[in-house]
DNA sequence: CAAATATATAACTATATAATAATATAATAC
DNA sequence: GTATTATATTATTATATAGTTATATATTTG
């Protein structure tokens, strides 16, 4: 009956968890249009050094990054061209969840007026 | 630079963060082939019942799930259809690791018997 | 080698939440 | 009404982890 077992459900799990923190969503997202070193994303997402360090170093290890040290900087790139699919779809989910509730909103506006 | 904002990188990961846990995957596995109530969950997926309450409960509250009340029972179901799409992308991803993986331990294994 | 810079790691605190046990609520049957 | 069953809620405990501070490591420059 319950074909998938926990185990396999739960790498599916661990596989969200790392896109469930938005300090990590703002790094991936400031890595969409190529690779930056840490200092450059220390700034465009205003984290923390070792915050931010400690982050990629997550999303490294999930496969989702690569690793490139260049002198005395490092570089990270994506590697995992899913990430940004799934976003795009939960988004797309997000909007269309805010356009049923103004909707609703729109009839309930309607309601009032007639009363 | 960063168009995206944090606030809206939140919600994101707020739904990304619904699908983090293993419970709730299964859960939502059990729903896949329809509607059930919260006593069969249970037997499908060996939770606990306050447990099992409490992650319909979110599951409910993110708009993933629809309540139904039918007489002394509660039957849920799945209304977002975007769930899964996400976990298909995600296991297709986690797929394609294992077989660079074992790509890897096959060259592993060539240099292994050559020396 | 010493100094400077970039990144990583360790230790710590605070917070969130999963699981559980106990209790409450709601619906049906008698 | 009371009893029974199904579900929800509350309180509690245990665990995980995000963010921060301080420190360590590594690379380049002089």
């Amino acid at each position: 009956m319950n074909q998938i077992s926990p185990q396999v459900l739960s790498r599916v799990a661990e596989y969200f968890k790392i896109l469930s923190e938005t300090s990590r969503l703002q790094i991936l997202c400031s890595l969409k249009s190529g690779s930056k070193n840490v200092s450059e994303i220390m700034e465009v997402t205003n984290l923390g050094q070792a915050n931010v360090s400690k982050h990629l170093r997550v999303l490294t290890q999930a496969g989702m990054l690569e690793r490139q040290p260049k002198g005395v900087s490092v570089f990270y790139e994506i590697v995992d061209p899913t990430i940004f699919e799934l976003c795009d779809l939960v988004c797309d989910r997000l909007i269309g969840q805010l356009q049923t509730d103004s909707a609703k909103l729109e009839q309930l506006k309607a309601f009032h007026s007639k009363t």
